[in-house]
DNA sequence: CCGTTATTACGAATAATTCACAATAAGCCC
DNA sequence: GGGCTTATTGTGAATTATTCGTAATAACGG
């Protein structure tokens, strides 16, 4: 079996760089990272990186489909590997810890539009907002 | 009946002021807007008030409940006078037009994480990305 | 009409992200 | 493996959206 991460970037039809696999590596421990988080993770590994870098890459694998992006009201971009699932977040509107919560598509009567006046819909992203377990206590 | 907009600004407890005036106004014609337009729109009746004065008031009433704003992935935050139905919004990801979309339910939180490990949640934001009319054809 | 205090204006600062362009290095051909 | 082409990265600056500190102003209660 190859090195899985590069593959899947060489078959996205981009070069496997250090850059890019020190990101995607840095994503497996962090899920919902932001941009600067996961700058100064990659740079234990990579230390001469750049903050620029680190954008124009997260820009290249998202756009390659090979991370998701999401972009919470009130907090930077954040990034995660899980993909292809359409799956949702709950969002501490406290602390902004962020959780993944399962696709609701089944019994979800608002998730199909009733009148959505034309638009063809692609896709429904849903953000459950509330208080996390720890943030309950205060 | 006395004057809507002013008697609900002083209810929550907020000086009634030009320019608080204005920005509610302003919003009557333009739903879904952003600071710079609404800045824009605000100056041709009173033409002194600053940008940064706009990002107050818009901020002070959003925090008395009296206006809503959404902050989609990619735009500004768009603010609206449409309040406490809970509805969703429908955004063209080519254009960025923003449509309204009923809630079903209409009360928060319209929808329920199958798994929100330990989350209280309040709100289940729903945005629809997909084609607005216009951008089908193309 | 006065005084108190919230609100606005002014100027600058900050946070997140993007851009232009030169330096580097991946992948391909030989 | 060595060179070539071109994508990618690094460098430095710019941009966009928003916030902050503080002085001037104006709303409202008396
Ligand atoms: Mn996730
Ligand atoms: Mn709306
Ligand atoms: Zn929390
Ligand atoms: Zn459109």
């Amino acid at each position: 079996m190859t090195s899985e991460p590069a593959e899947s970037i060489r078959t996205a039809g981009l070069r496997v760089t250090a850059q890019r696999l020190a990101v995607l590596g840095a994503l497996d421990g962090m899920p919902h990272a932001d941009t600067e988080a996961l700058h100064r993770a990659v740079r234990r590994t990579l230390p001469g990186i750049t903050l620029q870098s680190v954008y124009v890459v997260l820009g290249a694998l998202t756009e390659a489909g090979l991370i998701r992006r999401i972009e919470p009201a009130g907090s930077p971009a954040l990034y995660e590997r899980r993909i292809g699932d359409n799956h949702h977040h709950a969002i501490c509107s406290r602390c902004g810890a962020v959780q993944d919560v399962d696709c609701v598509v089944g019994h979800a009567p608002c998730l199909h539009p009733s009148d959505a006046a034309g638009f063809a819909v692609q896709t429904a992203e849903v953000t459950f907002w509330g208080l996390c377990p720890a943030c309950q206590n205060a």
